[in-house]
DNA sequence: CCCAAACAGGACCGATTCAGTCCTCTATTT
DNA sequence: AAATAGAGGACTGAATCGGTCCTGTTTGGG
């Protein structure tokens, strides 16, 4: 569990399937991306929508209209396919920023900041993995960069704000 | 979205002031719990056997009986709490490994081995977070080491696993 | 100029899941 | 024996979600 909807799941394999194809702002039909993913074509069309009233793809009516991303796959995070289709991530009702207010426990239990932290952790680990990195598994989301040599040994730093990168790293 | 249960997130917050209160190997009864929380009493009822029957708590049954944390509230991660309501964290339905082989667009979609790593990464992040850090907000989950200087500033390292804890800290 | 292609937006419904309650049984203490 | 308290599971009403469909609008081509 933990899940995130289906719909948000077929969001992120269209998505993907466009930044792997993505290639002289070529236009991708509905139709074709049914076709060629497995899913229903009504339901393509809905995400598809969706993804375009956030910005996250490109469209154009009529004939030779379709679908492109609208950035590069590197600048795509999952976390905005995500929140696309379902809105921000809130592990919890009260983790959420934008939620917060609406719970009748809130002020006398005293979990609530603790799950804003877990939630930014969340989140984040979902903002550092791009389009990019989905196409193409067994990258990281990010590459490491070397700063400095201690003892002969190669360290490693990250970027400010690279979330996780070990764990993706394996 | 991208949420818990309810029933879980009660789970946490229930577990949450256990810890808070663990002192003597005292019990507390049901009736007790959904008083101080708030939370309707068969509610609680139906969570706290959940999470004895996951070995999270400590049951005795009869007069004076009640519940217990069964470990240290930092030997108890978060991720074990929602595991109990829940089963397994899985972002998505092909993200767990004992959910895999499920799915009917396995193989053709490429996406599997990435939502696998991402599930990792927020599994993680939900395991290494303590009932005692829920229970003490500002706090970190684990505590990070100083492992060297460089250039007259102090570096920091984390213990093997910890994760995230970058953000933790904010 | 008109038609066909293709997306925009939203209504709609059936299915599924979930939250919450209740009942009966067993164990423990006094 | 009686009272207390949990174990286990059945059950239901509500809420959510997945999926489909319909109507309108835009665009390009014949
Ligand atoms: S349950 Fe809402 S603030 Fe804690
Ligand atoms: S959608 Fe199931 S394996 Fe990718």
């Amino acid at each position: 569990m933990l899940r995130i909807s289906k719909l948000a799941d077929y969001a992120v394999v269209l998505a993907t399937w466009l930044a792997a194809r993505e290639q002289r702002g070529e236009r991708h039909t509905v139709r074709d991306l049914a076709a060629v993913t497995g899913i229903h074509q009504p339901t393509v069309g809905k995400i598809l929508k969706h993804l375009a009233r956030h910005g996250i793809v490109d469209s154009q009516r009529g004939a030779r209209g379709g679908y492109r991303l609208a950035a590069r796959p590197e600048d795509v995070p999952v976390a905005a396919i995500i929140e696309a289709l379902e809105g921000p991530i809130a592990v919890t009702e009260c983790a959420s920023e934008e939620t917060a207010g609406a719970c009748e426990y809130e002020g006398r239990c005293g979990v609530q900041e603790s799950w804003q932290r877990i939630n930014a952790v969340v989140g984040r680990a979902l903002e550092s993995v791009s389009l990019a990195d989905m196409a193409k598994p067994g990258l990281s989301p990010r590459e490491l960069v070397p700063v400095a040599r201690v003892g002969g040994e190669r360290r490693m730093a990250r970027a400010a704000g690279d979330v996780a990168a070990d764990d993706w790293h394996g």
